[in-house]
RNA sequence: GGACAGGUGGCCGAGUGGUCGAAGGCGCGCGCCUGGAGAGCGCGUAGGCGGUAUCCCCGUCUCGUGGGUUCGAAUCCCACCCUGUCCGCCA
């Protein structure tokens, strides 16, 4: 959620950061800008209608009790209410159009975001060297069935296309890949691990932004809980309407969860294989810290992200989103794409994004800098670390021998118990 | 899913229609005391919104959430959410 008074306060300042993203959106700024000014002179209006009220409720009870007569302050106090009770749905009506809109404004992106469509995007910096193959690598698809790890056609029966079966040594490479990613996040680099709940109500994912923009592409139970398209949702709510103390910022939560996207809109696009599925499994890496510290954090977090894929031995580079193509929530997103033999491309298997207070304020969690200071809103993080699907891509595409057997890296042995996926393996 | 009991400030806990934003306690902060610490004593300790204004003040709202009754609601009524206990069901 933005900030009312930093827009009522530098409308001029807040427009231009905010068309860097979406020029299209002073409009809508300036409808909110409008109902704002309404909303105030409402609340005077109301406000000095109570306090005569107020004022007034309290002589009656002083003359009740002194055992005078108020009836004639009684029917003043009437027709006061009756005032009341008509200006203060005005009010309120003008406060819910106000909330409603501004819930609809994405967060304004950082200074050092790269101004444009995704063809903006800029590649930072890669890691590794792509492999080279004697043979023509196959896709991850053929791999997975050749090995029996992979069963796409039984996953469609089950439940649909999108959502694939796992089986013998794709499945423990599923829960050693979870197991590896946050014993490093644990151990290595101080994070809390959460086992979070898979379904979250409306509020949740309002908070962290899926509210209500990216409605259509979260699966609703009939109850009206919704499944998470990624951790971040429950994780970041895990401390919502709570004032954190200053002195534990920052920390951090590990978290593995499986994901649901209805990816509604997406028909066509990377369809194939296990490239882009309505069910995955992701370890997400959520922090909270201080306004004045979560640039660094960001760069901290990216850090983290990028460890998993370094000691996978995966090649990927860096790509710092352009203020088109980053989330609703975000401030500034760096990409992490690995590269995948077989396909021939780059994929995305996480984004480090900053949120700023834009999710706090949505969430309202806070902390206070001082024991007695006033609270302010603190700045939440997150990063996928990593998503699994499009690791287990790369580590088969890449990783792939002429006989369509796969090495395993070497730090992964240990999970796994063997140190090569083949047909007869199980 | 059914029955009953509850949801009050950072925490515990009083308060059943009128100076109640809320007694008391704990915790926390500052000070006194002390060689130092503890104990003890004193003072201070919620948030949102609006106004005004550089951290002072004024108004308003908030006692699970949303409605209602009333001149006036923490207190009465309705709905919903949540927690506990028992029953049912179940991994």
């Amino acid at each position: 959620m933005i900030d009312i008074k930093r827009l009522r306060d530098s409308p001029d300042e807040f427009k231009a950061a905010a068309a860097r993203r979406a020029p299209d959106i002073i409009p809508q700024l300036d409808a909110i800008l409008e109902l704002d000014h309404q909303r105030r002179a409402l609340v005077q209006k109301v406000e000095a209608l109570k306090a005569d009220r107020n004022e007034a409720s309290e002589e009656v009870a002083r003359r009740k009790k002194a055992g005078e007569d108020a009836a004639e302050l009684l029917t003043r106090l009437k027709t006061l209410s009756g005032e009341i009770k008509e200006q203060d749905p005005k009010l309120r009506e003008t406060e819910g159009n106000l909330k409603q809109q501004i819930l609809r404004i994405p967060n304004t992106p950082l200074e050092d975001v790269p101004e444009g469509d995704p063809t903006a995007n800029r590649e930072l910096r890669t890691w590794g060297d792509r492999p080279s193959f004697s043979f023509d690598p196959k896709p991850h698809w053929e791999l997975g069935e050749r090995l029996g790890v992979l069963d796409l056609p039984r996953g469609a029966k089950i439940a649909g296309s999108g959502f694939p079966v796992y089986i013998g040594q794709g499945s423990k490479l599923i829960r050693s890949l979870i197991n590896f990613m946050l014993d490093i996040h644990t151990t290595e680099h101080g994070y809390r691990e959460m086992w979070p709940p898979a379904l979250v109500n409306e509020s949740s994912a309002l908070a962290t932004g899926q509210l209500p923009d990216l409605e259509n592409n979260m699966y609703v139970t009939g109850d009206g809980l919704y499944l998470i398209p990624t951790a971040e949702v429950p994780v970041t709510n895990f401390h919502r309407d709570e004032v954190l103390s200053g002195d534990e910022l920052p920390f951090g939560y590990a978290a593995y969860s499986p994901c649901f996207r209805r990816e509604a809109g997406a028909h066509g696009k990377d369809t194939r294989g296990i490239i882009r599925i309505h069910q995955f499994d992701k370890v997400e890496l959520v922090r909270y810290c201080t306004p004045d510290t979560s640039t660094d954090q960001l760069e901290l977090l990216l850090d983290h992200a990028e460890t998993v894929l370094q000691r996978l031995n995966l090649p990927y580079r860096v790509i710092v989103l352009a203020t088109g193509d980053i989330g609703f929530s975000s401030a500034k997103t760096y990409d992490l794409e690995v590269w995948a033999s077989g396909l021939g491309t780059w994929l995305e298997v996480s984004s480090a994004s900053v949120f700023t207070d834009f999710q706090a304020r949505r969430a309202n969690i806070r902390y206070r800098p001082t024991p007695h200071s006033k609270p302010v809103f603190v700045h939440t993080l997150n990063a996928s670390a990593l998503a699994l699907p499009r690791t287990i891509i790369a580590l088969l595409e890449n990783n792939q021998l002429e006989d369509g057997s796969v090495r395993i890296p070497e730090p992964l042995v240990p999970y796994m118990g063997v140190d090569r996926l083949t047909s007869h393996g199980g």
